[in-house]
DNA sequence: AAGTGGTCTAGACCACTCT
DNA sequence: GAGTGGTCTAGACCACTTG
């Protein structure tokens, strides 16, 4: 007996957006995990008691918004994280032509998170993190420097182990040994200088102008689970927008 | 009496994307001018024999591509260009808070196209084209330097007259002149150092790091109606991409 | 062949804007 | 109140994917 799952919307909520609303729920509360399919569109509407228009639309929302994927004959998936290699997309490395770019952490260490870090993985001041360096480096020249921190009860399988064998994708290596999906990021670009340290090991003159992108990734619930700052040679930055 | 305007769509065309293709046609014949209403759905739907809702799917295609909004109670309007103060969206210039900023032509000549420009405005090379260069201020304080290609037969307006009454956005003022209305624009970052005259004209040390903008700028047929160069200093760039 | 999402229809009613 | 776009329904049929 299918149990009819009403939902209310409030006043000046169109149904549609309160059913997506009600499947965000059900999805983030973990019903369907990421890269399983949702029940087809006619058992959803059934069970909610709306028209096949109505939940259609509202899939269709949820699939603007990036939680879920739609595939005409195969069904509705729950987005599985983002895939990776996103970080240079904001830089062009020349000569190597399309060489794939490998990943080395040179330092990891769990610490009390500074303030800055606390807030903006929104977790206690003085809470455990873990903060990892790492260098990307294309066609073995050094590219990029990495300084990411990790909120610490969840990323807790990270703090052993030997780092050589992580792989060069940092987000599916995330999902596999932590359970964390990163499913949204936002990227904030400005430019800086190298210092010492940091010229060093990507083999450029300190004081260097580079290119920094911070990022903050966000996983389906909208916790942040990672903070990210990288650096790049700033001659190697470029980047389009698009503007409508 | 109504006459049948009836879209034939290719196989594997849906017919609202059909329909889509032909409003797009009309609008850019100029059958319904930019800011003007198109008519209401219903009409149209009539007019081309089809049902409401696939006219409103077609409608809702053009709306997501930018080329008309739509409004509740009010009706569908094809949209004006750009508004303009876009390209300080990539720049923070501190102190000044939220002065209005204000723009002065340093030179107006019209010139043989070079060949990059040429290209990249899709015009034959040795063509003529319009140069400015153009000072941008805030509080006060130059901020951006900006170098603006405009294709000549289409912008002989802007030859004449005294530029100092040209106001602080161009897209507007595109329009009013030259019936020109700037739709869409693609912008490339990158960052460089300042040349001798460019750092004088910002009051900046020559080798002055900068952040550089090369927009390209197009009108609703898709013609490149601009090329421009920004410059302005790396420290007080600044640009939020959000991925998903 | 069965099951999925995608398209299209025809119609009712609602919410907003203007006069 | 007249006209607009926005929501919702109920159903038919099509196109794609998989066993």
């Amino acid at each position: 007996m299918p149990s009819l799952r009403l939902v209310e919307s409030e006043p000046g909520q169109s149904r549609y957006g309160a059913l997506a609303a009600a499947m965000r729920s059900r999805i983030i509360a973990g019903e369907w995990p990421p890269g399983s399919a949702i029940p087809a569109e006619q058992a959803l509407a059934a069970e909610h008691g709306v028209a096949l228009g109505t939940m259609r639309r509202a899939l269709d929302l949820l699939a603007e918004q990036g939680l879920v994927e739609r595939s005409h004959g195969r069904g509705t998936f729950v987005r599985q994280g983002l895939s990776g290699a996103t970080m240079l997309r904001f830089f062009r490395f020349g000569a190597a032509g399309e060489q794939a770019p490998q990943s080395r952490i040179l330092a990891r260490e769990a610490l009390a998170a500074p303030a800055e870090v606390a807030r903006v993985l929104a977790i206690g001041p003085g809470e455990q993190a873990l903060r990892l360096k790492r260098l990307r480096t294309v066609g073995g020249q050094p590219a990029l420097l990495e300084e990411i921190w990790l909120p610490l009860p969840l990323f807790a399988p990270l703090t052993g182990g030997d780092p050589a064998g992580w792989g060069d994708l940092l987000y599916p290596f995330y999902a596999e040994r932590c359970g964390v999906h990163v499913q949204r990021a936002v990227d904030t670009i400005g430019f800086g200088r190298l210092g010492a340290v940091q010229a060093r090991a990507l083999r450029l003159a300190a004081g260097h102008p580079c290119a920094r992108v911070q990022r903050q990734a966000f996983d389906l619930a909208g916790r942040c689970v990672e903070w990210r700052t990288t650096l790049g040679d700033a001659n190697a930055f470029h980047y389009t927008v698009a503007i409508t």
